[in-house]
DNA sequence: CTTATTTATCACCTATCGTTCTGAAATCAA
DNA sequence: TTGATTTCAGAACGATAGGTGATAAATAAG
């Protein structure tokens, strides 16, 4: 009963997505969201509460996603041969404007405390993941004792962030280009 | 002749550029600004000309800064050796808050243009220092025939970039043990 | 001391922010 | 058709944004 609602849910959650994700927290302002997801002000505030609350579902749904990559490292962890095969999944496409997470680390104070914990969230389990698998390569005795599993985790979490700001202006061929070159890293790492 | 100011440019400087880093350009306030520099509003345009104004000298300064950096390069470029001298030079500190060029790509629109290009500047010289020594190495017969400069010079970009948003959240440590594995890298490219 | 000049203080301007409210339009049950 | 319910469209709200103005205070030359 009552009438009917003009919009679809995830098609606003779509667009918000690529407005706070491009533009971040504050630099989107509720007349854009209004304009580009075609959702009116009533019901926005109605359907998610306001504009934090707007942020936390569209920041839920990316950080889904990321999740969702990580996959390749906790489905079949193999050890250094899943930790490439992680890195050559990746495509620019996926850090159209950056990394969603890193973004938002500079508005923290703006947004919704449980909105900025995802982000933490997913930090702590690409952080597991790596371990995860370099865990297995260290068991097996494949990686030389004079490296730490850490300084490898610090370094591969330090070149996914590089990767995400890389792929803003760069195209898909620079970031394979790193990612081979991963590789020829994750080789030299063997005995 | 006439009334003394009662700030000092330099300062004032300073404390602008501790918040743009850190807000954003939209995210700091001229509040925040005549709060934190001691400028009142009236000096603020007379000198600067407007909150734009300031962040052009702003951000200038920062670029001055990082720029200084890469005279490690290009001073004395003997190729691979300087390049593992440069990372060891990065130090979290410069990164308190990221990466003030790759921070502000989002709002370059907002920005001036002028100030925009500052950042492409950097970025073309950073390029080329690290192709100038790449070439260096290169033309000694140093480097693997399989490897292109290309490739490392975007590895080594994106380990740039990473590091950078790692010094956020991540202690000097973490850096030190990201910059000692660029060394080895760096070593498992030499024939 | 007077006067010209520069800066400081702070009230004030318009525009826009996020948010709320109002009344019309649409939908469905009775 | 009526009435209850829900959404729509947009006006209106208070707060604050960036920016400007008028006036007082400080300085230095004459």
């Amino acid at each position: 009963m009552g009438r009917n609602k003009t919009y679809k849910k995830d098609e606003v959650l779509e667009k918000a997505l690529e407005l706070f994700w491009r533009k971040g927290y504050e630099g989107t302002h509720l007349q854009d969201l209004v304009t580009h997801t075609g959702l009116n002000r009533f019901s926005l505030y109605k359907e998610f509460g306001g504009k934090d609350g707007l942020f936390h579902e569209v920041f839920e749904l990316y950080v889904g996603r990321v999740t969702g990559f990580l996959s390749v490292l906790t489905k079949e962890p193999q050890g250094l041969s899943t930790i490439i095969k992680f890195f050559k999944s990746l495509n620019v496409s996926f850090f159209l404007h950056g990394c969603f997470l890193i973004n938002s680390l500079s508005e923290k104070f703006l947004i919704q405390e449980k909105t900025y914990q995802k982000a933490l969230d997913w930090t702590k389990k690409f952080d597991q993941a790596l371990e995860m698998n370099l865990k297995i390569s260290r068991d097996s005795g494949e990686i030389r004792d004079d490296i730490t599993n850490e300084s490898i985790k610090n370094f591969l979490i330090a070149l996914d962030s590089g990767i995400a700001v890389m792929a803003i202006n760069h195209p898909q061929k620079d970031v394979d280009m790193v990612v081979t070159l991963i590789d020829v890293f994750l080789q030299s790492l063997k005995k």
